[in-house]
DNA sequence: TATAAATCGACCAAAAAGGTCAATTTATGC
DNA sequence: GCATAAATTGACCTTTTTGGTCGATTTATA
């Protein structure tokens, strides 16, 4: 890629993110039109593929930048201490919420890019695979799970909170009046829910 | 369409729908090929549109066919009299565990109409929005909610099910090792510990 | 005002799109 | 085994879309 991009108005640079990540994250690699791209950015195609080279180099920048920018988040909004299983949840979820101001697309363009199955673009991601991954392991290895009544399966706990989260920021990311805050309070009042239920009482 | 192609030997028909739910289910309306499903499907070209005539009439009958064979799979599998949520959730996902069988991306495809915004492939789905989400209001209309703990906030609980199940779908149905009763056992598992931890002790 | 950088959008060749149809294969009834 | 009908093929058509280019133009810079 051509780094004169970082040079840009800082606006530009999301605009142009922004709507790739978008594209990208609705049908996948194959089906992401570079037109529907610039439509989108409100530029003109000479320009994204003078900064950008080619589609794949679009979305190879793409994913690198969702991922540092991510683990930059998450691992900042993070405290290293805690070790409350549903604090450590509120802060993960805090930090994504940051994350969806600026980059509303940025987590189902990530969420898309595990299921991506198009070789040449897989070959783009591979690198980094884990380190999201490890950023989220954090997760499972500061809790204390003492913390759990006896009946608590904590694995299952922890995936069914993956999907559950993610499942409500897809339905309520449908929503024309969505709102990250509204969506981080709700998450939150699920998390609440769930640490009544499943602690000592 | 053609009602010829309910003469065809099953196994065809059912090739033909299967790999049209698996394409459609993929990139949504748009981004559907009908080369990819012909191929996918093992047929001519020529032979596709002999049944369905365009693109959009494929679709509209994909859509018709799935609701109202999800909706009796649904229906003949849950009883009427049953008031534990945990045992009507179960006998759901036995029933969606036959449909796995027979029409493995049915579910997938119905999931993505929900989120169709192709005015064209809109207007086909319109008409029967709602069949599917009667069905599943059975869930909460049957159900004794005077089992579960003060705790328990029922309509939550309720929609974290929903998208636990459908990400556990997701995430086991990568696997080349997928099989829907592994599906059904491990989601009978989650239900199982949930009914513990929710239900008066 | 001269130079460099940013930006545009018409344009290109190639691919992919939905759809057609004459020709061929297969089933069926006699 | 033959004639008719039905099923099936795949080359082909037109149109749209694709990723990508590039000379021209606008904008910033010194």
């Amino acid at each position: 890629m051509n780094e004169k991009f970082f040079d840009l108005k800082k606006e530009k640079q999301d605009r142009m993110i922004n709507a790739s990540l978008k594209v990208f994250s609705m049908g996948g690699y194959k089906h992401a039109s570079t037109d529907d791209i610039v439509t989108e950015a409100g530029i003109s195609k000479g320009l994204l593929f003078h900064y950008f080279g080619s589609k794949l180099g679009l979305y190879t920048f793409l994913y690198d930048y969702s991922v540092r920018f991510m683990k930059l988040e998450l691992t900042s909004g993070v405290s290293s201490t805690t070790t409350d299983y549903f604090e450590l949840r509120k802060q993960m979820e805090y930090a994504k919420m940051q994350v969806l101001k600026n980059y509303p697309y940025m987590q189902m363009f990530l969420n898309r890019c595990r299921r991506e199955n198009m070789n040449e673009a897989l070959a783009a991601i591979e690198r980094q695979r884990n380190v999201l991954s490890d950023v989220y392991a954090v997760l499972k290895n500061q809790t204390d799970r003492t913390l759990f009544q006896a009946d608590v399966d904590f694995d299952k706990l922890d995936e069914m909170l993956d999907y559950t989260i993610d499942g409500l920021m897809d339905a309520r990311f449908q929503d024309a009046s969505f709102h990250p805050e509204m969506l981080y309070e709700e998450t939150a009042s699920f998390l609440n829910m769930l640490k009544k239920i499943t602690y000592h009482k």
